[in-house]
This record gives C-alpha cells, structure tokens and sequence, in this order.
DNA sequence: CCACCCAGGATTCTACAGAATCCAGTGGCG
DNA sequence: CGCCACTGGATTCTGTAGAATCCTGGGTGG
C-alpha cells in the first residue's frame, strides 16, 4: 500500500504535509469555503488530502494553537466563529502591538529601505489606473512588506512573531473582504492606505515614535472599519450562530 | 499487552490525554527540571507517561504553539531558551498588552471586587511577618487574581486569552526567580509588587485610564527588572549555554 | 420519562518507512 | 608518525498509516 506510492512523492513532502494541510485549511477558511462554525470531520479532510487521518489531526491541533479552530475533547474541531465582535477584538490586540513595534522600530530601519518602500508606495498610487487588478496585488504585498519591516526592525523577535501570528488570523478579515468588496470601494481604500503608509514611514524617517505611534494606530483603525463596513454591507456575515445550543461548552482550551 | 494496563486508567483521561502531557510538561519547564535546549525525545516521554509517542507528539505540538518548545523538523523538540533578552522581550510584549487591557478594564469592574481585592492586599502586607511562606504564595495567587479580573473585565476576549497565554510563558520566570532569590529579596519585592498593585487598583476605581496604564506598566517593568536581577545575581543564567557547539546531540537522558 | 443500545467519529496504539546523526575505520597530508 | 577529512554502516528518531478502543449523541422500547 505505501509501495504504491511513487517514493519521490514520499521524500519531497516528508514532514512537510501538516504544514501543507494546516496552510491549505487557513486558505480554506480565509476565503469562506469553510465557515465559521462547521465540524472538521478528520477522516473526511484525510480522504481529501489524501493523507491518512494522523497528520490531519495534528494539523488540526496547529490551528487550534493559532486560535482558528476550536478543539472539542472527543468531539473534534469546528472553525471557529469570526464575529465581528472578534475581528474588533482581534484589531484593538493587533493595533497595540503594532504601535509599540513601530516605536521600537523608529530609528533602528535602514533609511534607504525606507526610502525604497516609499518610492514603491508613490509609484503604486501614481499607476493604478491601467492594471486594477496587479494594483491591489501590489497594495497587499507593499502593506505585509512594510509591516514586516517594521516587525523584523523593531528589536524583538518575540513581538515580530506574535505579529506574524495575527497578520495569519487577520488575512481572514482582510481577503473576505476584498472578495465581497471587489472593486467597489477598493481603489480608495487602496489610495487612502497609500497615504497612511506614507504617514507612517515620513514618521519613521524623522524618527517621531510618538507620531509613528499615532499613525500607524489611525492605521490599523482605519483598516479595521473598512472591512468591518465592507463585511456588514456584504451578503453574508461571515458568523455562524448554529453552533451557539450551549453544547460546546468551554472545556478549556487545548492550546 | 493492552489488557494488563487497567480499564478504568484508560477510561477515566480518555481524550485528555495529550492535554495531562502538556501541563505535566509545562510544570516541568517551569520548574526548572526542563532546562533550555534540552532536547525532547518522543520515546522517552511516552514511556515516562505510559502512553504511546502519539499523545506526545500532538502535546509537543501544542507546546510548540504555545511558544515553550521549538520543533525542528526531523529532528525533534528542544526547550525553547528562555535566555535574559528573550525574558526582556516577553516582558515588552506583555507591558503593551497589559496596559491596553487595563485601559479597556477602567470602568468596567465592578467596584465590589476592586474594593475586595484591594482589602486583601492591605491584609497581605500587614500580615506578612508570621508566615513567610504562605505569604509569598498569597502574593502569587493576588497577583494573578488582580490580572485576571482586568483580563476578564477588559471587554475583548481575544485580549483575555493572549494574556492567558503570556502568562503561562512568564511564570518561567517568575517560579525560576523566586526558587534562586528564596527569601533573600522576595519580601521586599512583595511589599513592592502590593504597593504596584494598590496603585492599579486606585486608579481603576478613580477611572483614569491615563493613570492606571501608567502604573501597570511600571508594575510590569518592575517585576521584570526584579526577576532579571536575581536571575542575573543567582547562580545560573537559565539559559543552557552547554549545547551552543551547533550539534544539539541528544545523549543526555530527558531527566 | 428513563434506561439501554447503536452508529458515527475521535483518540490512541502498533508497526513500519524515511531521514538525520553518530561512530568507527580508512586514506591523504603535513 | 600523528592529525584531520571523508565515507560507510549502524542506530536512533521522526512521521505516517491502518487497526483497535473509547466517547458522544440520538434513537428506541419499556
């Protein structure tokens, strides 16, 4: 049975598949395809990933360590519920983090990085008429560019990487988003990012903690209540209540 | 082989198995029996725990996402060092959090149990000749109440749970200084802590919330400065130089 | 209404394959 | 002659699969 499997497709995953199972179910989640709410059956996602049941199950409890599913003793994993309660909550943790990176950070970036992302940021905003699409691309990959210059230059690696876990939680906000928003109102958030961005890296140049602080809060605020507008004038809420009979209580937490 | 292991051991942690070898091994850790960069061998823990290396690898696994563990791939866990930047570091991110939860709490908590908690303080320090020890375990379980309490008034549950999480990757520090520093400065910083305590207290009841992220935030740097003085002055760094030639070998047995 | 039973699924156990490390033996070089 | 780099096998550990065991929730009959 495991002979059947072409030995090359063994060693080119080999110890990389829960880390392909838990990236494809954040995908999964991150665009909607698994709601908030819904029972991961293990054997199921086994079948479909064709893998057996184990490295599912440990990808499962990965999740659970990030906070995107919640694992029920005996009972398995359900996706747990995005409200929009919880994105704010999720912004507010993330937007006193990012500030206090970006204060550390100030003064300790590369000017001549800074002054490559701003240039990149100016170009952005000048060409976004002819490709829309390549436009948005772009305004996503310059956003995780900059915060992650600031992550890697603030000082503390252990902050950089709590950054980096609620930049994965916060992608589901973020995509969900864009995929209902389209290109409606896209292009001005797009452009008034770009200004914030600026904002934020004008500060870092002069070395201003406190104005960098204020900005990049205003920032994430801003981001926040886009997609917090963007979400509730959708179609759906992206919160499933069905889950809400009283039967998950809260054993505690496995993570 | 089954059959000799009895039933009802089976029966009554079934399905909380590998949740029993995460806080057994949490304990450890902080108890310094796990020191840093030591290596975790899967085998040798399932047969400590009489279990199969199943539960073991998924409780690494939640280590691992916890922070306490780094798992290599291939190669396994190690006791993630715990060396004096990495405590500084912790502390920073913890500072920034605190002090949005206790802004967040100003307000929010009922006056009856600041009142009660601020009794018990007071009771605390006037009470702490007869018994030294139980003194210092009170003061612990204050400390812990005090933060808990502004936690769980702060008003956003995801906030709650990454200070829960934080908390558990501090008590290394703080079970580690108290077990170096004994009795030698532990009153003093008790007396210290409780007046840090009452000064959050005040200013959550007055609710000035300028004020009482101020005092918090001293209160965090205090404690981190206490404990990285005694660990500093104590005899051992807490941090495992002895493995730094690059090879990590696994010879020394996990005990 | 309560006790019992059954199906579905979660958890754990056992066995085995792949990968990394370790160690001794060998040969080249100063 | 002694020391170091390299190589081959042996060992140990991790990762995966399939089977066995156990728990939960819902249905059924008294």
């Amino acid at each position: 049975m495991r002979a059947i499997r072409s030995k090359s497709s063994l060693r080119c995953d080999h110890g990389q598949r829960r880390q392909r199972i838990v990236e494809s179910l954040l995908a999964e989640v991150f665009l909607g395809r698994l709601k908030a709410g819904q029972h991961l059956v293990t054997q199921e996602l086994a079948e479909r990933f064709g893998v057996s049941h184990t490295p599912v199950r440990e990808a499962l409890i990965s999740l659970a360590g990030i906070g995107v599913v919640d694992l029920l003793p005996n009972r398995g994993a359900v996706v747990r519920s995005i409200t929009p309660r919880g994105a704010r909550e999720i912004c507010q943790v993330r937007r006193a983090l990012e500030c206090e990176a970006v204060r550390r950070a100030c003064g300790r970036i590369d000017p001549a990085d800074l002054r490559a992302i701003s240039t990149e940021i100016r170009g952005l905003v000048a060409a976004r008429r002819p490709f829309p699409g390549r436009v948005v691309e772009k305004a996503r990959s310059l956003d995780s560019r900059l915060h992650d210059l600031i992550a890697g230059s603030c000082g503390n690696a252990f902050l950089a990487s709590e950054l980096e876990r609620l930049k994965i939680l916060f992608r589901a906000f973020r995509d969900a988003a864009w995929e209902h928003d389209g290109a409606l109102n896209g292009f001005a958030r797009v452009a008034e990012e770009a200004r914030e961005h600026l904002a934020i890296v004008d500060a870092l140049s002069e070395g201003d903690r406190r104005q960098a602080s204020r900005v990049m809060s205003r920032h994430i605020l801003a981001g926040a209540r886009y997609w917090s507008r963007v979400l509730r004038g959708g179609a759906r809420t992206s919160a499933a209540p069905e889950n809400g009979h009283g039967k998950l209580n809260g054993r505690n937490p496995s993570r």
